[in-house]
DNA sequence: GAAATTAGTGGGTTGCAACCCACTATAGGG
DNA sequence: CCCTATAGTGGGTTGCAACCCACTAATTTC
């Protein structure tokens, strides 16, 4: 937990105005703390980007879900995404309006609600998906490309070792 | 984008009950997500963690930001942390009535603020500490020694090429 | 020693994610 | 048919993080 330096005293010299102050050792130690703090830059800025179109990142969850598996009903997007059905609802609406997605009853069991991209919407999944990639350039900035994929793959590993589902996001 | 697989048809067998259900390559591609979402786990899981003592992750910032770098005024650990000083005034406020920290005036410029961390604080802290180290047990649990240390490299340099500070956390 | 600056505090607001409940419509089992 | 279960929807609430403003107290500048 970092020992080593508690100098009682706090009086620099006071010279200097404003230095980059760093973050304690103690948190930069762990890994928990470095993966929060960059992923949620991460998530951040591609929330951001999407916000200048009016989109969530939940938007382009559905989204891929769809390009990615083809039509589903919505409860199957739910248990995919770990939504609540009812936010989903939400979203799907939005998402329909804007003529990204087409909803239609499922004529073999008529409580579901086939759920479909449209070809504006796999465009558009295509600009997120360029975004994401964007914001992904700046954010690994300092990695080389064979260090990203190095990357990429334990934390792909890590995410399927996560045991519970955990809602949300 | 996986330009794969969009069988229209969602007439699954429907013998299958209830499946793992997987998450989008399109998603699971990017490390921004991943990232977000790894983080994001690692994150909560603290938080619940420290949620159990009443206490938050900023609390554990404090703490540990006083004890790498000593006594600082309130102003210096908002710019260190990076954290709004009217918030920081509530976290020091509880801590403070806990008696894991300490606030004295300055005695040079009596319109600051002195904060430093007691012995409770220190224990707390190192409590705090490995409590976070067990999370990362169970977050990096299918990563070895060695990845997990590649992990933490990489995530560092990310960490420290990430030009704005980016308010919170 | 008056004016402008800085540190800290108290008391808010805002936006978002997660969640929950009541309700409708449809389906399926007996 | 009646009863229970499931799919979706509408309309909320809650909790939290971030942020902002007004105010006091002490300090520095001129």
């Amino acid at each position: 937990m970092a020992s080593e330096n508690p100098p009682p005293a706090s009086e620099l010299p006071a010279s200097e105005p404003e230095r980059a102050p760093e973050l304690p050792p103690t948190l930069l130690d762990l890994s928990t703390y470095l993966l929060s703090r960059v992923g949620k830059t991460a998530r951040g800025r591609l929330a951001e980007r999407l916000a200048e179109r009016g989109l969530r990142l939940w938007d382009m969850a559905v989204l891929a879900s769809l390009a990615d598996f083809g039509p589903q009903a919505q409860r199957d997007l739910v248990r995919r995404l770990g939504l609540d059905p009812s936010d989903l609802a939400k979203v799907a609406d939005q998402l329909a309006a804007a003529g990204y997605v087409e909803r239609a009853r499922d004529r073999a069991d008529r409580r579901r609600v086939s759920v479909s991209i449209t070809d504006a919407g796999r465009a558009l999944l295509a600009e997120l998906d360029a975004q994401a990639r964007a914001v992904q350039d700046e954010v690994l900035a300092p990695l080389d490309a064979g260090e990203r994929e190095v990357l990429q793959s334990l934390l792909l590993r890590v995410h399927r070792g996560s045991g519970e589902p955990r809602r949300g996001l």
